[in-house]
DNA sequence: CGTTTTTGACCGGCGC
DNA sequence: GCGCCGGTCAAAAACG
């Protein structure tokens, strides 16, 4: 066999395989992009919130009765006010079914303070307590999914006052409801609800296999919206990412 | 030895 | 009032 000949075909294959990972670093950027400008989007989102709460004054139906509060700092009035605690957030994070420890990456420090069997799951339940900063109020409950053993179920309750360690990603948090929070982590997915977050790592775990070719823009949409739930968000995600596959001479 | 986890006891809310 | 249930406490054990 001709060693020239060979070296050559070698050399193409490495290159397909460059262009491949080219194009698919294009893909999550445009992902990231699309990501960040919705994160903005959130962010003000809550703010404008937090402050018509606050226009609403103490007689709005929040100060009412028995209501939780978390005190922030107004920069447009200069002074800190009272905002109704975030209502409990629930995420999804993908673990392997045979680890039975319940606990997920999200960032922050946790102090295990209980775990109790419940009624409706078999699996138990177990009870945590921000421990990254001294009085900070956040609470989580982690209990492994009833219907789908593979995930854990995390339900956070208020508000960190300090920020995460490490640089975990920021979530998009996507859903009906919006008053929902978003919250620091680096792994979230909900495969039984649509609209609520994405799932990040399934595109570095799917096979190669399973992926689109890159000239078919009607598949590579096809993928992306697999890897959302948000039906809303996962169009204009996944008509981006197709576009910036199929034009030529990216990067 | 200080910190974290485990686990049974305890408490409060709710429905009957 | 009683029992059930989810959430929390706190002493003991485990861990680094």
């Amino acid at each position: 066999m001709d060693a020239h000949f060979s070296c050559e075909v070698k050399a193409e294959a490495l290159q397909e395989k460059l262009e491949r990972s080219r194009k698919e670093n294009e893909a999550l950027r445009v992902m990231l992009e699309v990501m960040s400008s919705k994160l903005s989007v959130l962010q003000s989102r809550v703010q404008e919130k937090k402050f018509k709460v606050h226009e609403m004054g103490r007689n709005s139906p929040f100060s009412g009765s028995g209501a939780s509060y978390n005190e922030v700092y107004d920069p447009i009035k200069k002074q800190r006010i009272e905002i109704p605690m975030a209502k409990p957030s629930q995420f999804f994070f993908r673990t392997d079914p045979k680890d039975k420890s319940p606990i997920v990456k999200d960032g922050y420090q946790w102090r295990k303070y209980g775990q109790k069997v419940t009624k409706d799951n078999p699996a138990p339940r177990a009870y945590f307590r921000c421990s990254m900063a001294p009085g900070c109020p956040v609470k989580k409950k982690v209990q492994r999914c009833a219907e789908d053993k593979s995930f854990l179920v995390a339900t956070y309750e208020g508000e960190h006052n300090h920020d995460p360690n490490g640089s975990p990603g920021h979530i998009l948090y996507s859903s009906p409801e919006s008053s929902r929070s978003s919250i620091s982590c680096p792994v979230i997915s909900n495969p039984f609800e649509p609209g609520v977050a994405l799932d990040l790592t399934l595109s570095s775990a799917v096979d190669d296999k399973e992926k689109p070719s890159h000239n078919s823009n009607s598949k590579v949409e096809e993928y992306v919206a697999s890897l959302t739930k948000d039906p809303s968000f996962t169009v204009a995600l996944a008509a981006a990412v197709a576009r910036s596959l199929s034009t030529p001479g990216v990067l």
